[in-house]
RNA sequence: GGAGAGAUACCGAAGUGGUCAUAACGGAACGGUCUUGAAAACCGUCGUACGGCAACGUACCGUGGGUUCGAAUCCCACUCUCUCCGCCA
């Protein structure tokens, strides 16, 4: 959520910034201001109304004592008591209409961002060299069957299209790399945290995903409304909820947290023919690395967690690269993304493996996620950020596809030997 | 799934129609006095949001409605927590 204090200072400069996200959000802005001031007119008049009340309702104990006449008090009373309901039906209405758009605005996108979406994005590094095979390399859903480490027929027998099962060797290296993630995360200070995979509507409020994009998440069917759940999309969802509604002590920031759990999306009408085997599915795995940081340290920490992305797929050996998003690309709830992208040879380009974002404080507005200075004694909002550290689904297609001998076996990067009881190759 | 109890500030907890909601009382935390230092004792501080230039005002007793001149208190619905029973990895 943006701040209301910047959209009243300035309000064409908050649309302009929005253009550059290619979101038009003149007319709802325009709305805003006027729902702001007459929000603003209905509270200054129920509150004076509310003042009267009060009084007089203080008096009327004494009176009653004293023996007087209430009636003509009573009169008053009554009148006030009709007024005040009134005004707060129409204050309701404008508010509600006023906190729907206002949860409808992105997030700005940061100074330095390029307008505009994907055409725009700027490669900033490359790290290692393209791989070159001295045979024909084949693709990732061929090996992955070959070796029998990936069941995709019996995966959508089982749930239907954009699932498939890890089998053997393919879920131990799965497992592999969750588990290179977790423990590098753990020795750079980070908390663990295994959290629930369904969650309530709040966390999607907070995070940013709701209440636009409610179709992109599977809805878990109960009667009662207010009891629904979905399937968390990724765990920065959960992560960042974990401290709503909280203040912290300004002494407890940084808060570094990760967490694996599988994601679920819908991904509607996203699939793509190139897109094979396991680049795009609805379920995948993920460690997800969530920052809660002071205003100030905000952009140190986006950088140390692009560089913890770049670390660990460095680890492995890929050849990849890190790009900045340009405005339009970054999600609604972002400030600022860098995609690590790796290639896959199989296909064309590169593809993300992981996305570190900087929220600033527009999450924290929304789920009220707050910090006392230390020597003010005032309150402010925290930033939040969120990383992939990373996503499974294209690393294992770019291992075995940058990995694969000429016989159709596959080298285990070094890192992960350990997790595998020292197997070097799987054929 | 059945039966019961409960939800008040950082924690515990009193308040059961107005003169007890900034909210008693106890604890924690913070500042001070005393002390070589600490403990103890004593004194003091110890909400958030919104509106307002400010003075100040308003809201908030799980959530949402209702009754009433007036609701933490009475009524209705919902959510959550705890205890016991049943089922269960």
């Amino acid at each position: 959520m943006l701040d209301i204090r910047l959209i009243r200072d300035n309000p064409e400069r908050v649309k302009e910034r929005l253009l550059y996200k290619e979101v038009d959000a003149g007319d709802a802005i325009d709305r805003i201001l006027e729902l702001d001031a007459s929000r603003r007119a209905l509270i200054a008049e129920t509150e004076t109304l509310k003042a009267e009340q009060n009084k007089v309702t203080k008096q009327i104990p004494a009176m009653k004592k004293a023996g007087e006449d209430t009636a003509s008090v009573f009169v008053r009373m009554n009148e006030l008591k009709e007024e005040i309901k009134s005004i707060d039906t129409r204050l309701k209405d404008v508010e509600n209409e006023y906190t729907t758009l206002m949860l409808g605005l992105p997030n700005l996108p940061d100074e330095d961002l390029k307008p505009g979406g994907k055409e725009n994005n700027e490669p900033i590094r490359y790290f290692g060299e393209p791989h070159k095979f001295d045979f024909e390399p084949k693709n990732h859903v061929d090996l992955c069957t070959s070796l029998g480490l990936i069941d995709y027929q019996r995966g959508v027998k089982l749930s239907g299209n954009g699932f498939w099962i890890y089998r053997g060797m393919g879920a131990r290296l799965e497992w592999a790399l969750l588990n290179y993630f977790i423990d590098t995360h753990i020795a750079d200070g980070y908390e663990l945290m295994l959290v629930p995979h369904m969650l309530g509507y709040e966390c999607g409020l907070t995070a940013g995903q709701f209440p636009k994009f409610e179709q992109d998440v599977y809805w878990l069917q109960t009667a009662e409304d207010a009891q629904r759940r979905f399937m968390l999309p990724t765990a920065e969802t959960a992560l960042v909820s974990v401290h709503r509604d909280e203040i912290m002590a300004e002494s407890d920031l940084p808060k570094k947290y990760i967490s694996y759990t599988p994601c679920f999306r819908r991904e509607a009408g996203s699939y793509r023919s190139d897109e094979r085997g396991m680049v795009r599915g609805h379920q995948f795995n993920k460690v997800e690395m969530v920052q809660y940081t002071r205003p100030e340290d905000s952009d140190a920490a986006f950088e140390e967690l692009v560089a913890k992305a770049e670390r660990l797929v460095s680890g492995l050996g890929f050849h990849f690269r890190t790009v900045k998003l340009a405005a339009a690309d970054c999600s609604a709830s972002m400030a600022r993304t860098y995609d690590i992208e790796i290639q896959i040879p199989s296909m064309d380009g590169y593809k993300e493996v992981s996305s570190v974002s900087n929220a600033r404080d527009y999450q924290a507005r929304r789920g009220s996620i707050r910090f006392r200075r230390e020597d003010t004694g005032k309150i402010e909002y925290v930033h939040t950020l969120n990383g992939s550290g990373l996503a499974t689904s294209r690393v294992l297609p770019a291992l075995v596809e940058q990995n694969q001998q000429a016989d159709g076996s596959v080298v285990v990067p070094e890192v992960l030997r350990k997790y595998l009881g020292g197997i070097e190759v799987i054929k």
